[in-house]
RNA sequence: GGCGCCAUAGCCAAGUGGUAAGGCAGAGGUCUGCAAAACCUUUAUUCAUCAGUUCGAAUCUGAUUGGCGCCUCCA
């Protein structure tokens, strides 16, 4: 599987979250039903948009993509995306090179000056992917036309740079690989001449997917991909978001507002296709339908915790276990339904909601254990973590003996019927971080 | 000009021929010293509009309205 990779000019915007989250989540899904997925998704650290910004801060291209690699997996860490192979363009010179070689021989590319072009006349399926007729595109619409090609449609595989440009070496003289050659060759090397899935924003149906096909099969003869998914853009105020526009956010931004796991669901909310619309409201919206999640679980954490009740499963239990087990059923087979999250979801809080109905201090430990696992091999299915919730571990640091203590005093002081004081301390508490809950069974940090 | 997508409650969002999932927000209630969480009740006689097909339409067909995207920077 392979996933086109964001360009690292600047910190991750809410698109490239889309994109990086919606695949993620398909390949945690095929995992889950039992392939081996071997999934690259690269990084585009050779650009314009590169070449102009370390142009205007006065370092080199290098800095600038080591710098937004660096600051991408950290959003990428926080989105909990599984490891991938994240090649690198300009890690991958060589087998650029060797392509478009290849390409030239086969009397698919042609080289003006020191710039080589492929030669899309001699791609028969060229626009097949996009449903495009060659002779009804607006050439020159929205990009210059570069004067050099043959046929308007041909694109470029090989930039001559000037010297003082960032380059590489080649048989063609100082250079940089097009754009549309580098997806082509990490995907190649890294995944073979033929794969089962290639993914990226629809955005990239044209003409970028649309050229890796003609490279690829014109090199070998064979399927480049048999199967295609492009995700859906997020707009911001349905309008697309863009620089220009000033609608512009960043994972990093969004992330101080609202938790990684919140925009992870809000991304999840819909079919992995449809558009949607950012906007804080949704945010928070997603934020309190993730919380829920996450009580459900801590629920079940404590009730593990307090419970003594070590008997075996009982008929009841089974009973609900069975139903569980049905609605996991539906779970799996919506997500195998062309990944439909939204009703996966919908499936998850009908399990939570039965979970929170039969569950209580009475229930027995094998029953709780269970419904732990159920609701932590969904979450591995969707991705969702829940790391930064357990503030306080039963170890002996300062921090923990102290809220420890304090949580002694105020149980003395609720025995007392000293509300006062045990308000107070559940104020401090607060004010430390820590949040607490008053149960039947005890007093609870969430 | 060509190609394509979308319109479902206050908000988000499934459903694509058999009588409107799920979540958020709101209101009322149960529980609780209070709070929180959880639970219960409540929220679309109707799916942009009009016409048609059908025993039956949110779903199919046609028209209309409104919105969005692609056509060599892009997730």
């Amino acid at each position: 599987m392979y996933v086109c990779g964001p360009t690292v000019y600047d910190f991750l915007h809410i698109g490239n979250a889309r994109a990086l989250v919606v695949f993620d989540s398909i390949k945690r899904f095929l995992e889950h039903v039992g392939y081996k997925v071997i999934y690259v998704q690269n990084f585009t650290d050779i650009d314009d948009k590169i070449i102009n910004k370390a142009i205007r801060e006065n370092v080199s291209c290098n800095d600038i993509a080591e710098k937004f690699i660096r600051e991408a997996k950290i959003d990428m860490l926080g989105l909990n995306l599984k490891q991938a192979l994240n090649p690198r363009a300009t890690q991958e010179i060589d087998s650029m090179i060797e392509m478009i070689n290849l390409l030239i021989k086969k009397k698919c590319a042609y080289r003006i000056e020191n710039s080589i072009y492929f030669d899309t006349t001699k791609y028969k399926n060229y626009g097949r992917l996009s449903k495009k007729k060659l002779n009804e595109l607006m050439h020159g619409n929205r990009v210059e036309i570069d004067l050099n090609k043959k046929n308007p449609n041909d694109f470029i595989l090989w930039k001559e740079s000037k010297i003082s440009e960032i380059g590489f070496n080649s048989p063609w003289g100082f250079g940089r690989p097009g754009w549309h050659i580098e997806c082509s060759a990490m995907s190649k090397k890294y995944l073979g001449e033929e794969i089962d899935i290639h993914a990226g924003g629809e955005d990239l149906i044209f003409p970028h997917h649309e050229n890796e096909i003609a490279q690829s099969e014109s090199c070998s003869g064979k399927t480049f991909s048999r199967y295609w998914l492009h995700n859906g853009f997020i707009n911001i105020d349905d309008k697309k978001m863009s620089k220009s526009e000033n609608n512009f956010f960043t994972i990093r931004e969004i992330s101080k507002e609202f938790s990684y796991m919140a925009i992870r669901f809000f991304i999840l909310s819909s079919h992995y296709r449809s558009p949607i619309n950012f906007t804080k409201e949704n945010l928070k919206s997603s934020q309190n339908s993730y919380e829920r999640i996450k009580n459900c679980l801590n629920n079940i954490y404590f009730y593990l915790e307090q419970n003594l009740n070590t008997s075996n499963i009982n008929r009841k239990e089974l009973e609900v276990l069975q139903n569980i087990d049905k609605e996991i059923f539906n779970f799996n087979n919506y997500l195998a339904d062309d990944f439909n999250t939204s009703k996966a979801l919908a499936s998850f809080f009908i399990i939570i909601k039965y979970i929170n109905i039969n569950i209580n201090g009475d229930s027995s430990n094998e029953f709780i254990k269970k419904l732990k696992d159920i609701i932590l091999i969904l979450c591995e299915i969707l991705g969702f973590k829940f790391d930064s919730d357990t503030k306080i571990k039963k170890n002996n640091d300062e921090i923990n003996r102290k809220v420890l203590s304090m949580l002694k005093k105020r149980d003395l002081a609720k025995k007392n019927k000293d509300w006062i004081l045990a308000d107070q301390i559940r104020d401090d508490l607060k004010k430390m971080g820590i949040k607490i809950e008053d149960t039947a069974n005890g007093t609870r940090i969430v």
